[in-house]
RNA sequence: GGGCGGAUAGCUCAGUUGGUAGAGCGCCUGCCUUACAAGCAGGAUGUCGGGGGUUCAAGUCCCUCUUCGCCCACCA
């Protein structure tokens, strides 16, 4: 390749073209498709797949971007890397999200398309917006192999949920019991546990009111939060140590509006008897801890709300106990919603003179989180899984170390909840999702198999039989439950899933360790015998730049696309308008991507700043003029390996060779480690503060000197140098390192930096003996720039530099740099001696840690300043001279510190002496001036 | 009520076996120096939340207090 190209290099980096440039080639190549297998190790990552009518957010920009780096770095070192994209039905987002555009649009609902239209309605928005997403990841620049694309509803995975039910239904660990579960009075449906969000600080009303007693004698006080709810009562319990109360236990109480009796109780778990009035109306089939309270004193139970938490029409009568219902009564609440009927019920109460007075009450109120409707607990046959034997194996794979969890913090959360799980119900009565494959026959027989067919045969049931298959659906997580094998083919025992089971690493926010990684880690147990990864990594959630969570009701969101291309200042997130006039410029994927990784500190929460992307899109333009800058200075010529010039290499080369094998190792530690902020800094501190900062300024005397051999050594480094960088960026920033990559001129190259190798094995390349020298070389330099800053000496005027120390090796040292370290502070003349060699008269002074640096100020110092300098750096020095001087000073501390310790305070203590009687020196000679 | 995490420069945060406090941004000064003004050079800035302890030595280990988050839990 020739680089006529780069004259036409721009001078500054516009992301957008080379970020919509590239990912179609990439795809249409196959990079991101595992290599052919030729034995080589597997590293594999599933995605946690987002919803399928989801767009890109924040959280998935973070967890994407941590994922290809991991990817793509794997890739580089020669693994045969899979990572499989795919997307979530989310069963009640996503049936939400088309209900609500029904009743948009048609001002439907569900309903009136009835299950099998309403369905395929779903579809249809799968199919118009189901590629959003996936777009979207490619815009991130993922590496996804989208070739195993999968979803939870593919045919495929939808018989991997089948099996998976079937066999546990089989053990008997999938079971169908009546429960009181949580109910969303919206989307009329139950929820798990963990679907149910606690409100914590819900300004409610502790209402008070008397039940009379049945014999006439009286009335007992209770106190609640829900008076709706008596109309469902089945007891009153009070403390059985209650000395108020004790009379009451075992009477009667007529229920003042409905007429049934109903015994008071002794229960010492339910009642507390600080709390209220001490006595507690018991509604077993409203509310879970009054359940358990029915079951133990065998109350009557029965449901008063119906699916929408309206009091029902007609209320089931079974118990005896409710022939005594007065029907009338019950009929003046009939079709109220729960809030309406608490007002209904304290209004009659009152009326009946029992009301007893409320007052403020700040309580914790479940609601559902999709819906955010006050969840109802609610008496019903469920669907549940039997948990405890699925969760032993998966928290003892943890607990062995067959998997880590990083950070290793949530290992005890993740216990936490393992140890006290409770039964999962996974039925679901919604429409959009996998449905429950039971079949019931006229006599309400169960029957649990693959299909309607196999339960035939395998119970042989004739035509006369009718079955009616579960109108249920599982809870998603069911699914998602089985993806890390799924996806792979299972139940068929596939190549792939040969190949990628267990997966190598899970890379996912913390908020859904309960709601997926511990499901996949039991049925990855339980199905394959091996717990589905060794790692798992749990990222930070990321919040808006005052540490907030972002919400779509706070208007803090950021969309990761308006940062990636751009968007007008109408449309950038209110918070950032007045900091923004003009919109967000683009600042392009790779950006993005970086200041994801460099703010990816173990387990602290993300707060994003668009300064940080600012500065990181600062950083791509660097890496883009430096790039340019080398192929301008190449000539258009292609450059000769490093290998063909070694001998010719100086110096300088060496010394970057080295940082570079330095920053390629802590790279990649650092990625072993999953510190990402780590791995991003030292890309970033190697490629501009080493080589921008000083091999490219070193080198600029070679590249444009006569010196053919050095200049060449110089542009094979400068090429080689830059070829290894843009490789140990690409898993950070992809697009700009492949644009750039492809412009080099090297021999023998890959098709793509995709697939070339991640710089590793430099080892032999490090030098740190050169690297101290160019530590003084740089001191020496910045001492120079620093007196000339100071003093206000214009960059153009050439000065006299002695660069003293009272160490021969020091200054064998600065000798052999001298020509660079003159050529770069544009000194006239460089000096360099021993401390006692008679100095300038009017001279700047500047003390670095192993030399004094003097240069000649004639007719250019500032005496004052220059006294008030020195005398600073002398306190400076003095101080931390006392120090260590009272540490060396210290028995102790010589007899218990190591001796190297003690050496190395000695050998500080001895330069800091020699620095400060060279800065008096100087000092005097200031005040000399100043009084002539 | 239990558990977890944070408090370090003006801001956001690093600081991995205890051994001279760092980065990015911002700020001040000077520069269009043969890639980059999205840049270059230089500079200022910290009783490492308070108190106690262990140690020759503590931002780092232990105790305690203050304070801010998050997660889990059936108090009407």
């Amino acid at each position: 390749m020739t680089t006529d190209q780069t004259a036409e290099l721009a001078s500054s980096y516009d992301p957008t073209e080379a970020e919509t440039k590239w990912y179609p080639i990439w795809e249409k190549e196959g990079y991101f498709a595992p290599a052919e297998d030729t034995g080589q190790e597997t590293y594999t990552i599933v995605i946690p797949p987002p919803n399928v009518t989801g767009a890109l957010h924040m959280g998935h920009a973070l967890t994407v971007t941590l994922q290809d780096m991991l990817i793509r770095w794997r890739r580089m070192q020669g693994k045969r890397t899979l990572w499989l994209p795919g997307t979530d039905h989310a069963g009640i987002a996503t049936q939400m999200v088309v209900e609500r555009a029904l009743q948009a649009e048609e001002g439907k609902t569900r309903y009136d398309l009835g299950r099998e239209a309403f369905i395929e309605r779903v579809w249809q928005w799968k199919k118009q917006y189901g590629s959003r997403i996936t777009t979207q990841l490619r815009t991130m620049g993922c590496s996804l192999d989208w070739s195993r694309e999968r979803f939870t509803m593919d045919e495929h995975l939808s018989k991997a949920v089948l099996e998976v039910f079937v066999k546990l239904h089989e053990e008997g660990l999938i079971y169908r019991a009546e429960r009181l579960v949580n109910w969303c009075p919206q989307s009329h449906t139950a929820l798990s546990d963990l679907e149910v969000e606690r409100l914590e600080n819900h300004q409610g009303e502790l209402y008070e009111f008397a039940y009379p007693l049945a014999d006439g004698s009286g009335h007992i006080v209770v106190a609640t939060t829900r008076p709706e709810t008596m109309l469902g009562d089945g007891a009153v319990a009070v403390h059985p140590d209650d000395e108020r109360q004790k009379d009451f236990i075992g009477k009667k109480i007529k229920h003042p509006i409905l007429g049934y009796e109903f015994p008071i109780v002794a229960d010492p778990i339910l009642v507390d008897p600080e709390f209220g009035t001490g006595a507690v109306k018991v509604t077993p089939a409203h509310d879970f801890n009054d359940f358990e309270t029915g079951k133990r004193h065998n109350l009557t139970l029965f449901n008063i709300f119906d699916e929408n938490a309206c009091i029902l029409k007609n209320p089931e009568v079974k118990d005896p106990i409710l022939s005594q219902i007065d029907m009338d009564a019950w009929a003046k609440f009939a079709g109220m919603d729960r809030f309406e009927a608490r007002k209904a019920v304290k209004k009659t109460l009152n009326e009946l003179g029992l009301e007893r007075g409320s007052k403020p009450h700040q309580m914790a109120l479940g609601v559902s989180q999709r819906t955010g409707v006050v969840v109802e607990p609610r008496l019903s046959v469920q669907w549940f899984v039997d948990i405890k034997p699925l969760a032993e194996p998966a928290l003892e794979a943890v607990k062995s170390g067959e998997t880590k969890i990083v950070p290793e913090s949530w290992t005890k959360t993740y216990y936490h909840w393992m140890e006290n799980i409770q039964d999962w119900c996974i039925s679901r009565q919604l429409w959009w999702g996998h449905r429950i494959p039971a079949w019931y026959d006229e006599n309400g027989k169960v029957y649990v198999g693959r299909s309607e067919e196999e339960i035939r045969q395998e119970h042989s049931l004739g035509e006369d039989v009718s079955l009616r298959q579960d109108e249920d659906v599982l809870d998603t997580w069911f699914s998602s439950a089985l993806w890390p094998f799924s996806t792979l083919g299972w139940p068929n025992q596939t190549d792939d899933l040969k190949s990628f089971y267990p997966n190598s690493v899970l890379e996912t926010g913390s908020d859904i360790l309960f709601f997926w990684v511990a499901r996949m880690m039991m049925m990855g147990t339980k199905f394959m015998g091996k717990p589905p990864f060794p790692t798992i990594y749990l990222h930070a959630m990321v919040r808006d730049k005052f540490g907030e969570k972002m919400s779509k009701t706070k208007g803090n969101v950021i969309d990761p696309l308006h940062l990636i291309n751009g968007c007008p200042q109408e449309e950038v997130t209110q918070q950032f308008q007045s900091d923004y006039p003009e919109g967000f410029p683009a600042f392009g994927a790779d950006a993005l991507r970086f200041t994801l990784a460099a703010m990816s500190m173990s387990g602290r929460d993300i707060k994003l700043s668009v300064e940080r992307v600012a500065g990181y899109r600062a950083f791509a333009n660097k890496i883009w003029n430096a790039a340019r800058f080398v192929l301008m200075r190449l000539e258009g010529q292609t450059p000769a390996t490093i290998e063909a010039v070694k001998s010719d290499l100086e110096p300088m080369d060496h010394y970057i060779l080295s940082r570079l094998a330095d920053a390629a190792s802590s790279t990649d530690k650092a990625l072993e480690a999953y510190r990402f902020s780590d791995a991003a800094s030292s890309v970033y501190q190697f490629f501009w503060h080493e080589f921008c900062d000083w091999y490219i300024e070193l080198v600029k005397s070679r590249l444009f000197s006569d010196d053919e051999k050095s200049k060449a050594a110089a542009q094979s480094t400068l090429v080689y140098v830059l070829d290894q960088a843009l490789r140990m960026l690409h898993p950070f920033m992809p697009f700009i390192t492949e644009e750039l990559w492809q412009k080099l001129p090297l021999q023998g190259a890959k098709a793509s930096i995709c697939t070339s190798d991640f710089p590793l094995g430099l080892d032999a390349l490090r030098n740190t003996a050169l690297e101290q020298d160019f530590d003084l070389l740089k001191d020496a330099i910045t001492g120079i720039r620093t007196v000339r800053s100071e003093s206000n000496v214009p960059p153009s005027k050439k000065v006299e530099v002695m660069l003293l120390s009272p160490d021969a090796d020091t200054r064998a040292r600065l000798e052999a740099y001298a020509k660079d370290i003159a050529h770069i502070s544009k000194t006239e003349s460089l000096t360099i001696a021993e401390p006692s060699v008679a100095r300038p008269g009017q001279a700047g002074v500047h003390v670095v840690e192993k030399f004094e640096v003097v240069v000649s100020l004639e007719g250019l110092v500032d005496f004052e300043e220059e006294k008030s300098r020195i005398e600073k750096s002398i306190a400076k020095n003095q101080k931390d001279l006392d120090k260590i001087n009272a540490k060396l000073g210290n028995e102790k501390f010589l007899s218990r510190a190591p001796a190297a310790v003690v050496e190395k305070d000695r050998a500080r203590a001895s330069e800091l002496d020699a620095m400060i009687s060279a800065l008096n020196e100087s000092l005097e000679k200031v005040k000399s001036a100043l009084n002539a």
